[in-house]
DNA sequence: TTTCAACTTTAAAATTATGGGATAGTTGGT
DNA sequence: ACCAACTATCCCATAATTTTAAAGTTGAAA
């Protein structure tokens, strides 16, 4: 099949699959006569592997290890369970820092009467921190 | 002052000073005869501001929007609130994402023994998942 | 057969916010 | 006068994706 319907059978877009094959992602592929890339069930499932973990938050950088540790039967799952808890808990330290930045928000926002005067509690934090 | 002690002293790099007037976030710099930036106390106070509003995560048109919401004296505190909460909402919607994205990978990697044979629960959602 | 829409190709650039480097000019103290 | 430390501008890099542009290909209708 053609680039579109990868794309669409994966949920990657067709750049996307352009770009995953550019920086090394995925094999070059082989083109048919007219330079068009071609692409089999297999392929889509590559494709789909790598949404999936897309979808899961990880980086392409992991996103490569996961697939060479797919491809390889003699992997440890040791391994793919270390990249798995390493980026679990790069989630929870972004998600601690975005947590304390929606609270401190809340706080000002709710000490704000929100009204047609200028006097705001939250403009008088930005500008008073050192 | 010149640009590295107004970095200094207002926790904004030279770097980003420099690069926040080219965007127009900040109004065009007057120069020394040695075509120097100058910085005094108001500038200064201004830096401070938008490196507060960034720990807060706001980003760089939010926080142009809140510089002019400081500047401005007949300012509607309804208008920066309404900013907080706006911006208070994308953060809870970034933290359930990556909740979410968190406590499957804790899952899986629960369900996964973590030893040196190659089964493995995560490889297996990542493959299976349309 | 011509033609036209819908595809594909490559390449380049925008996005967000910041950091890094190169090169050149300026300052200030010894 | 000299030299380290500063400043200036300009370009590049990051991460992942989208956008744009220009050019070639396909398939089917008119």
């Amino acid at each position: 099949m053609k680039i579109g319907e990868a794309a669409l059978t994966s949920g990657v877009s067709a750049k996307m699959i352009r770009h995953y094959e550019e920086i090394g992602l995925l094999p070059p592929n082989l083109r048919r006569a007219n330079s068009y890339r071609d692409y089999g069930t297999s392929e889509v499932h590559e494709l789909r592997f790598i949404r999936r973990a897309r979808d899961l938050g990880f980086g392409l950088a992991d996103i490569g290890k996961l697939l060479d540790l797919w491809r390889n039967k003699a992997r440890h799952s040791f391994d793919v369970k270390a990249l798995a808890r390493a980026h679990a808990a790069e989630l929870n330290a972004k998600i601690s820092e975005m947590e304390a930045m929606r609270d401190t928000l809340v706080l000002l926002a709710n000490a704000c009467n929100g009204d047609n005067r200028p006097d705001c509690p939250i403009i008088n934090d930005l500008a008073s921190k050192t």
